[in-house]
DNA sequence: ACAGTTTGACCTCCG
DNA sequence: CCGGAGGTCAAACTG
């Protein structure tokens, strides 16, 4: 009965909020798992070569202290990063790329926000926003292809040592001065499932075209709008029901962290999600502008009584 | 002719 | 210094 609240999986359901769907934000994400990697402090951060910073892009979740993430865009696209090509590109490439995962087929995508530390040679160092996204397509498309707004160039392609399917390289094309790359490559382990890498931060709004509507306007049943962050109180699982969908869907990624697998098993579990939904209730019921709002709602649909 | 994609070569970083 | 790996460039190709 207790089972959720034993967990170290805390709980918070958003009722009654609107989604609002920021141009550069991942809320219209579907089911999403959202790790704000810390890399905090810059002292530390001065010795993490933006090699550690993929790696743990990659890999790994850290624990996040809160007040994680904006940064302005300003500071995103510094143009003075000489720490060498590489380096450099990678410094150039800040910062959340805005709303990435409508999805393309399937629908099913998990974003991971993840802050890095960027070292810059004059020993201070900023921080790169990279979200990750692991889409579910069609095991059969081999295009690579995430749709996500966007308009992207792909200017690459790369076998790498890890995974035997190619990695794409993207660029934004929108505009020529946009800063923001992606990287789409499928999953080692299961190649129903791409994995984009965004980088950067979009600087033009996002191009509003017919069918491209934002994901969260666009996203059908088999998105979740849930949101998995963890922190150093433990994990939080976000469940927005303001939106369509209900269960919950949790998709492990790949890489991820030994932590949040354990908490996607925990949260797959029947037993979390009987707690779940235990709670669920609790929180409907005992919240007063809930209930409020729904007999309004009921009364509305019963005009003639 | 043009825009986008492909792909081999090249550059840089790192161990 | 060297070799491997990731990332990017740019010519060739394609629709």
């Amino acid at each position: 009965m207790d089972t959720a609240r034993r967990s170290p999986v805390c709980l918070d359901l958003m009722v009654g909020l609107p989604m609002v769907c920021e141009p550069s934000s991942a809320r219209c994400t579907g089911m999403r798992a959202q790790a704000d990697i810390a890399s905090s402090a810059c002292g530390r951060a001065t010795s993490m070569t933006s090699s550690e910073a993929n790696k743990i892009m990659e890999a790994k979740f850290t624990e996040s202290p809160e007040g994680e993430g904006e940064q302005p865009a300003s500071t995103a696209a510094s143009p003075t990063s000489p720490v060498g090509k590489k380096r450099s590109r990678e410094s150039m490439d800040t910062s959340d790329s805005g709303d990435v995962n409508s999805d393309k087929k399937m629908g099913t995508a998990e974003a991971e926000h993840i802050d890095v530390e960027s070292p810059l040679s004059n020993g201070t160092c900023r921080r790169i926003k990279v979200k990750r996204v692991c889409t579910r397509i069609d095991p059969s498309d081999t295009s690579l292809v995430v749709k996500d707004g966007y308009q992207w160039r792909k200017y690459g392609q790369k076998v790498t040592r890890d995974n035997p399917s190619p990695r794409a390289y993207f660029r934004c094309a929108f505009a020529p001065s946009c800063p923001v790359k992606k990287k789409v490559q499928r999953s080692a382990e299961d190649s129903s499932v791409v994995e984009a890498t965004y980088e950067g931060e979009h600087n033009h709004p996002r191009p509003t075209r017919a069918g491209e509507l934002p994901s969260c306007a666009t996203q059908g049943g088999g998105s979740v709008p849930c949101s998995i962050s963890i922190n150093s109180s433990g994990p939080t699982i976000t469940l927005d029901l303001t939106k369509n969908g209900g269960g919950v869907q949790v998709v492990e990624a790949g890489e991820a962290q030994p932590d949040l697998k354990k908490v996607c098993r925990e949260v797959a579990s029947p037993e979390f999600r009987a707690a779940l939904v235990e709670q669920m209730a609790r929180e409907l019921t005992g919240d007063r502008k809930f209930t409020d709002a729904l007999a309004a709602a009921i009364l509305r649909k019963l005009p003639d009584y």
